[in-house]
DNA sequence: TCTGGGGTCCTAGGACCC
DNA sequence: TCTGGGGTCCTAGGACCC
């Protein structure tokens, strides 16, 4: 029985790449990407040029951290549209090669390598990310960092061991020793608060996780992430390589240029969302049975109310009612910093 | 002093039913 | 008047991902 063979790719410092295809004049420059491109604005980095990288600027700093960091730096908006076109370019190179890619955001994939006549698809997942690295270059003028595993979890780590431009390759006999040393925080689905509990318990590396009791995780972080966390440290992982989702939920939320007290503005706001929010359930032909609205006050305690409707629908009317139904069952004892709406249960 | 936006999945607890 | 146990559905909140 051959083992899977997966392939990650992933696109480096995928919306500067783009944006200096865009922009030639940007080579050499220092340029931040984030929000709607105002350093004096609420907003987050997205993306960062290689000069301001090096004054300091970082991806996920408020850009206004970063304007002070980085005072020279050109601010533009994110330009989801041009990242967007230049995705779907991406993955239809990668669509040559597999009937199962799954893309995860814009700039990266999961390819699956299907196994020829049971022979063992490893080799040919290798010759197949180096042609896809080769064509992404040439076609696209994007480089690429590439990991190959018997799995999604070990060909993403791969893929990060080595960038940019990288290329890392890891068969099933070689996982343990990989994984072994590393910080149990290099495990994907090991954020930092679930790092610092292992760490409390005196989990620090992979190998430490993979020594422990399972019943012990299990205990602390509940049946299923318990299980999860064991398996994964082990270098198992049975997920599939999923082609194409339809989504979940639909989710709208805006944060206030300043905290809102008015509880009119607040009302406008969350109409404007939800107009948006069910303008994009319209276009995708779907119904949703559930709304669900978010308030984050000034001091960041954030709420969430939700309820349900009588059945799944996509009429405005009656999911403005649900949403007002909510806000007006909130207490807002202070100023708002965010509201959002949320759709869900999306038939 | 500051902390975006769009998603997914999991847990815990309560309601409800048989 | 008291009240088990299992299953399911719903809601609220939190962790994680890009």
């Amino acid at each position: 029985m051959p083992g899977r063979a997966v392939i990650h790719i992933e696109l480096d410092s995928f919306f500067v790449s783009v944006e200096m295809k865009m922009r030639p004049e940007l080579k050499g420059t220092a340029f931040v990407i984030g929000a709607d491109g105002d350093p004096a604005k609420r907003g987050f980095v997205s993306a960062v040029s290689p000069e301001a990288k090096r004054k300091g600027v970082k991806v996920g700093m408020t850009l206004r951290q970063a304007k002070k960091l980085c005072a020279e730096a050109l601010f533009y908006p994110a330009d989801l549209l041009s990242y967007e076109q230049a995705s779907g370019k991406f993955m239809a190179i990668l669509g040559d090669y597999s009937p199962l890619v799954e893309s995860f955001g814009l700039d990266e994939a999961f390819v699956e390598v299907l196994s020829d006549k049971g022979k063992d698809p490893f080799p040919a997942a290798l010759s197949i990310s180096n042609e896809m690295k080769s064509r992404v270059k040439r076609e696209l003028g994007l480089t690429a960092s590439v990991g190959v595993g018997p799995n999604k979890l070990i060909a993403k780590m791969c893929s990060e061991a080595k960038r940019p431009d990288g290329f890392f390759a890891i068969e099933e006999t070689e996982v343990e020793k990989f994984l072994r040393d590393l910080p149990v925080g290099s495990l994907c689905g090991v954020g930092a608060r679930t790092a610092q509990r292992l760490g409390e318990l005196g989990i620090k590396t992979v190998a430490e996780l993979a020594r422990t009791p399972v019943s012990h995780l299990e205990r602390n972080f509940g049946p299923i992430i318990g299980r999860g966390l064991n398996e994964h440290s082990r270098g198992i992982d049975e997920s599939p390589v999923v082609p194409f989702s339809e989504p979940d939920s639909l989710w709208r939320e805006v944060t206030f240029d300043e905290d809102a007290a008015d509880p009119y503005i607040l009302k406008e706001t969350l109409y404007a969302l939800t107009e948006d929010v069910t303008a994009r359930l319209k276009a995708s032909w779907d119904k949703a049975l559930t709304v669900t609205i978010k308030v984050r006050f000034n001091n960041f305690m954030t709420l969430t109310r939700s309820g349900s409707m009588q059945e799944a629908t996509d009429s405005m009317n009656d999911i403005w009612r649900t949403t007002l139904k909510l806000l007006e069952g909130v207490d807002l004892p202070r100023p708002v910093r965010l509201v959002g709406v949320k759709l869900s249960g999306l038939v």
